[in-house]
RNA sequence: GGAGAGGUGGCCGAGUGGUUUAAGGCGAUGGUCUUGAAAACCAUUGUACGGUUCUCCGUACCGCAGGUUCGAAUCCUGUCCUCUCCGCCA
C-alpha cells in the first residue's frame, strides 16, 4: 500500500510516477482517493470533538449522581440546568453545572428523576448523532481503504521507463554454452524417455499442468532443494519452515489479494488459501509486530511448493513443466531498513545468480522496466537460465524490492535506534532457486547424444556421488 | 471431534456498569546519590488515526466482531485462539 499522506501531499508526483506503470485504471483512483481522504479527515475532527464532549457529559453526570455529598434537590437541579444546555448545544455549560464548577442560578428546583430522564434523553440523542456520524466516516474509510488497496506500487527512479515487458533490459549472458554436437532435445522428451517425468499419470492425478517426478527426477528435485537452501545457508539466511495454507489477511498483506485473487487455489470452507510463494507466509511473518533496528536485516530462506492456477496463461507454455500448477521454490527474503534495501537488493540477485553460476548453466540478468514491475516491485531483476531444447531463456529467479509497499500492507514496523517512532522497514523477495525450471535447464544443458543427463558436479554430493541419469 | 477452564499494557496481575482517566508489581529508559557498581529514591512508559507543528490536545483499542445502555474491560450473542482431560492419529 501507498502512503496516503504522500498521495496527500503531492498528488501530482504520485501521478508521475504511476503514469510509467501503464496502469491508466489505478491512475484514474487517485482522484477520488484524494476526495475521499479530505471528506474522512473534516468529519472525523467534527465526530471526535463531540465524542470527547459526550463523554466528559456522561462521565460527570454519573459523578453528580453518585456524590454522597450533594443534597437531592441540587444534583436534581443541576441535571435540569445541564439538559436545557445540552439541548441548546452549550456542552461546556452543562459539563460546568454537572461538575459543580459554576454556580446554580437562583431559583432553579427540580424533580430529581424526571430532571435526570431529561438530561438521559438529552444525552442519547447527543449519542445517536455521533453513531450516525461514525457510520458515515467508517464507510468512507472503507471506501477509501479498498482503493488504496488496489493501487500499485510507484517505481524507483532508476526503473528503465519503458511500456512492456519486451522492453526488458537483458544483460549478457554470463557462462559458457556447452557442447552440444547433435541436436539438443526438450526436456518433454527427455523425460519420459528416461523415465523421470511421467506427464500422464500427473494428469491422470490431478488434470492439466501437473506432472509426476519419478526415480532420478524425484531425486534431483529433492537435491535442488537441498543444494539451494544450503547456498542460502551460508549467504546468511535462516530457515524457516511455514505453514502452506494461510488466512486471507496474510494475502492482502503481500499484496496478491485484492487484485490477483483468481491466480490462488482457496480451501473449500474455510477462509484460507495456498500459498502461491513462500513470500506470502515471510511477508506476514512479523505481521502486527514492531521490531527493533539492530535486528535488521533479517534474512530468511524458506522452502515452499507454490501452487498457482494459471488461469490468464491459459493455452501458454502448455508442453512440459515450464508452468505448472504446483512447483517448488526456495526463497530468499530481507527486512531491511529503508536507508539499505537498495544495497540488499543487489546482493541478493547476485546470490541468485551465484548459484545458476555453481550450476553451470548459461544465464543472464534481466532489468525489469516500469511496464512490466508488477503490482508490489519498485525495482525487480530477474535470472533467466539458457535452454537449448526448447530453445528458450527461462526465468528461474526474480528478486524486487517493495520498499514499504508489503510492511504498510502487513503493519509491519520497527523502532530506528534510539528512537520511539515507529518506521516501516523494506521488504525483499527473491527465488533462490525455482525447481521445475532449474530441472529443465539442467536436463536440456546437460544432455548428451544418447539421451542420458549429466549430473552438475555441485549436485553429485547430494545425490549418492552419482555423476549420470540413464535410462538403466 | 467431545467436555471443562481461560484470553486485561513489553511481562505478571487486580478489576461484577459511573473516583479506573486500566490499581499494583516486574522490566525498560532517564535522573538523584556514588570513585564505580549495587541498593534506595524520583520521574517516564503501548499502538493507530485526526488536529496542532516538534509540543501538546482529542478519539479509538482490555483476543476479534456484533448487541444492550445516557455510559461497557465489566452484562448479552457469535467467533477465533490457548490450556487441561477424553477420543483419534503420524
Amino acid at each position: 500500500m501507498l502512503d496516503i499522506a504522500l498521495i496527500r501531499e503531492k498528488p501530482d508526483w504520485v501521478k508521475a510516477q504511476m503514469e510509467k506503470l501503464n496502469d491508466d485504471a489505478a491512475l484514474q483512483r487517485i482522484d477520488r482517493i484524494l476526495e475521499l481522504d479530505g471528506q474522512r479527515r473534516t468529519r472525523r475532527t467534527r465526530i471526535e470533538t463531540a465524542q470527547a464532549a459526550r463523554n466528559k457529559l456522561n462521565r460527570a453526570m454519573g459523578k453528580l449522581r453518585g456524590d454522597k455529598t450533594m443534597p437531592d434537590a441540587e444534583k436534581a437541579a443541576r441535571a435540569k440546568g445541564a439538559g436545557a444546555a445540552v439541548s441548546a448545544s452549550d456542552y461546556d455549560k452543562a459539563r460546568d453545572l454537572l461538575d459543580g464548577s459554576i454556580a446554580l442560578e437562583i431559583g432553579d428546583d427540580a424533580d430529581f428523576n424526571a430532571s435526570f430522564g431529561e438530561l438521559i434523553k438529552e444525552l442519547r440523542l447527543m449519542g445517536d448523532k455521533i453513531a450516525d456520524g461514525f457510520d458515515r466516516v467508517e464507510a468512507i474509510e472503507k471506501e477509501l481503504r479498498e482503493l488504496m488497496l488496489w493501487l500499485p506500487n510507484l517505481p524507483h527512479p532508476s526503473v528503465p521507463v519503458f511500456a512492456g515487458e519486451e522492453h526488458n533490459l537483458a544483460g549478457e549472458m554470463r557462462g559458457a554454452l556447452r557442447e552440444i554436437d547433435f541436436e539438443p532435445k526438450p526436456h518433454w522428451e527427455l523425460g519420459p524417455a528416461l523415465g523421470i517425468i511421467d506427464f500422464e499419470r500427473g494428469v491422470k492425478l490431478a488434470g492439466s499442468r501437473y506432472y509426476v517426478l519419478k526415480g532420478w527426477g524425484a531425486r534431483l528435485q529433492r537435491a535442488l532443494i537441498s543444494f539451494f537452501l544450503d547456498q542460502a545457508r551460508a549467504n546468511g539466511y535462516s530457515e524457516l519452515y511455514t505453514p502452506y495454507i494461510v488466512h486471507s489477511e496474510m494475502l492482502y498483506g503481500s499484496a496478491q489479494f485484492p487484485k490477483f485473487q483468481d491466480t490462488v487455489y482457496g480451501v473449500a470452507e474455510e477462509d484460507k488459501y495456498l500459498l502461491p510463494t513462500a513470500e506470502v507466509a515471510i511477508t506476514n511473518l512479523h505481521r502486527d509486530e514492531i521490531l527493533e533496528e539492530a535486528d535488521l536485516p533479517l534474512n530468511y530462506v524458506a522452502h515452499t511448493p507454490c501452487f498457482r492456477s494459471e488461469k490468464a496463461s491459459a493455452g501458454r507454455d502448455v508442453r512440459g513443466i515450464k508452468r505448472v500448477h504446483q512447483f517448488e521454490k526456495v526463497e530468499m527474503y530481507k527486512f531491511t531498513t529503508p536507508e539499505t534495501s537498495y544495497a540488499e537488493l543487489e546482493i541478493m540477485t547476485q546470490q541468485a545468480e551465484d548459484i545458476c553460476a555453481l550450476l553451470e548453466i548459461p544465464y543472464r540478468r534481466l532489468e525489469i522496466v516500469t511496464g512490466d514491475l508488477g503490482f508490489s516491485a519498485a525495482k525487480k531483476y530477474d535470472i533467466e537460465m539458457w535452454s537449448p531444447g526448447c530453445a528458450e531463456w527461462l526465468e528461474v529467479s526474480s528478486c524486487s524490492n517493495t520498499e514499504a509497499f508489503q510492511a504498510r500492507r502487513a503493519m509491519l514496523r520497527y523502532y530506528p535506534s534510539g528512537s520511539r517512532k515507529t518506521r516501516y522497514p523494506h521488504t525483499l523477495n527473491g527465488s533462490g532457486l525455482a525447481t521445475p525450471r532449474v530441472m529443465i535447464a539442467i536436463m536440456e544443458n546437460y544432455q548428451r547424444a544418447d539421451g542420458s543427463i549429466v549430473i552438475p558436479e555441485v549436485l553429485r554430493s547430494y545425490l549418492g556421488g552419482a555423476d549420470v541419469i540413464d535410462a538403466g
